[in-house]
DNA sequence: AATGCGCGCAACCGCCTGCGG
DNA sequence: TCCGCAGGCGGTTGCGCGCAT
């Protein structure tokens, strides 16, 4: 249906100019000088050529942007307001990075979307000088390839806050410490102990981010994927697991990040983004735009969980001055247990085996296969190992999904709605209780799960990609 | 060289929200 | 409180281009 407005005589001499080009574009040009009355201006479609370009900047160079319905009656140019703001803010406005995505901004897009969703505003005001329209068509394309392929939507860095989260959850839901209250509630996780900021505002049982958009923004320094205490595979004590994982924990290319935001202010991190891994105090004043709101609540991906707390004074304040001291982490029933999880996978890490190779090899017994929370200071060490082979045993099946299958009306009646449509609710219609549905998000293909493919290619453009998968094969 | 196909991109469409009268 | 308008956002579509056959 044609949008159809009333005639309105050319006003500005930026329409005389570019007369001559439009009288030619404009199809109800004609009718409009013919005959005045009732003789609506059809408004034109389709690409914009550069006279409406340069009618569009003039006009709001000279009035600023918004009230876009008026460029159509003070320039007479024969778009709709809404077109006018689409062209502006997608490729007239200034500071627009224009070219492909580096790969630090395609993995912060990828974080991004884990955690946000198909929020594409959102996501680009992360992004400085990228659009919404750009990340959507980047994501969904990127999507719909790999999804082809049978290949998971996040990288490995994503997915295994993922499944971080995942493991948290069993903990949450299993622990006899927490109620049920308190499961269905706004549970407030953080996942590394070590990052103050996570524990003061992370608002969902989501992983807290990883701050590339923190990163991006510093300028030279190399893009840090991982926890204060990166993944190590040739460290690890623990031969099994980061042997069959290793490539995943090890990130040989992060490109330094050259900020391309030509100008504007600096502001410290968003909220949103300020609570996961990466910056560690020191210099916050090189980060990229807040958010619009500050304070406004942390929304959830499509798929997520639970309503997400909105962040006291207090937890922002802890996630900018640092220390664990005060964070909602400590009145989590399983901080604990998590802190001290993910304390000892970090020092089990850092340092070297103490204990033969066969001392492993609980992953299959009689454990029921869930993980259990961490009470003590110290557990056992095949307890601990255990743990660890857990956490693997969610990622892998994530990281690796079986070969897509044809989709079943069951499979599709029960396929969660992040496995990577490229038309999906959006994330308001979600029932964001169900905690299943968004950490199931990276399995991109039912059924089986485990296993995978040495063949697996993580690269985007096969290229200089980070995603890219390391030698070897898994398992 | 012609054709088909996939991909990337720009733009449109419909819905929702906020705001002012 | 209701209503209309403007703007924002996410989903979808159409087109042009490059590549493979």
């Amino acid at each position: 249906m044609e949008e159809m407005i009333k005639p309105t005589p050319a006003s500005s001499e930026e329409v005389v100019a570019a007369s001559e080009e439009r009288h030619e574009e404009a199809t109800g040009r004609e009718e409009q000088d013919q005959g005045e009355e009732a003789a609506p201006v059809v408004l034109k479609k389709g690409p914009w050529t550069t006279a409406e370009d340069a009618v569009l900047v003039q006009h709001v160079r000279q009035h600023g942007e918004g009230n876009w319905n008026a460029v159509q009656r003070m320039t007479g140019l024969l778009r709709c307001g809404k077109s006018c703001r689409l062209r502006w803010t997608n490729h007239l406005r200034p500071n627009l990075k224009k070219g492909s995505f580096s790969p630090d901004e395609e993995l912060l897009i990828a974080q991004l979307h884990a955690q946000l969703g198909n929020k594409w505003a959102r996501m680009a005001s992360h992004l400085p000088g990228r659009t919404d329209n750009e990340i959507k068509n980047y994501w969904n394309t990127r999507t719909k390839r790999r999804q082809r392929a049978g290949l998971p939507v996040y990288p490995p860095e994503v997915q295994l806050h993922l499944a971080f989260a995942k493991r948290c959850r069993y903990d949450d839901f299993s622990s006899p410490l927490s109620s049920p209250q308190q499961s269905a509630g706004s549970n407030v996780l953080s996942l590394d102990a070590s990052d103050a900021a996570a524990s003061a505002g992370y608002t969902s049982v989501r992983p807290p981010p990883l701050d590339l958009a923190g990163q991006l923004a510093m300028g030279n320094r190399p893009v840090q994927f991982l926890a204060t205490t990166p993944f190590s595979a040739p460290s690890s004590p623990w031969g099994k697991p980061f042997a069959r994982n290793a490539q995943f924990f090890q990130f040989p290319h992060s490109s330094p990040v050259s900020p391309t935001t030509p100008t504007g202010p600096v502001h410290p991190v968003s909220p949103e983004l300020s609570l996961g891994y990466g910056l560690h105090g020191g210099d916050r004043t090189r980060l990229p735009p807040v958010s619009p709101s500050p304070g406004t609540r942390v929304e959830l991906p499509s798929s997520q969980l639970r309503p997400a707390m909105t962040p006291t004074a207090d937890t922002a304040a802890a996630a900018t001055t640092g220390g664990l001291a005060g964070g909602p982490l400590q009145d989590h029933p399983n901080a604990a247990s998590l802190e001290a999880m993910l304390q000892e996978l970090h020092d089990a890490i850092k340092i070297e085996p103490p204990a033969p190779p066969e001392n492993r090899g609980t992953e299959e017994g009689g454990g029921g296969g869930h993980p259990r929370g961490v009470s003590g200071d110290s557990k056992p060490e095949a307890e601990l190992k255990d743990d660890i082979e857990t956490l693997f045993d969610l990622i892998i099946p994530a990281t690796f999904p079986a070969p897509p299958e044809p989709p079943t009306a069951a499979t599709a009646a029960s396929a969660p709605n992040h496995s990577g449509s490229v038309s999906q609710h959006s994330s308001d219609d979600q029932d964001h209780s169900n905690a299943d549905v968004a950490l199931d998000l990276p399995v991109l293909s039912s059924g089986g799960g485990g296993g995978g493919s040495s063949e697996q290619d993580w690269s985007l453009d096969d290229s200089a990609c980070q995603w890219n998968n390391m030698s070897g094969g898994i398992c």
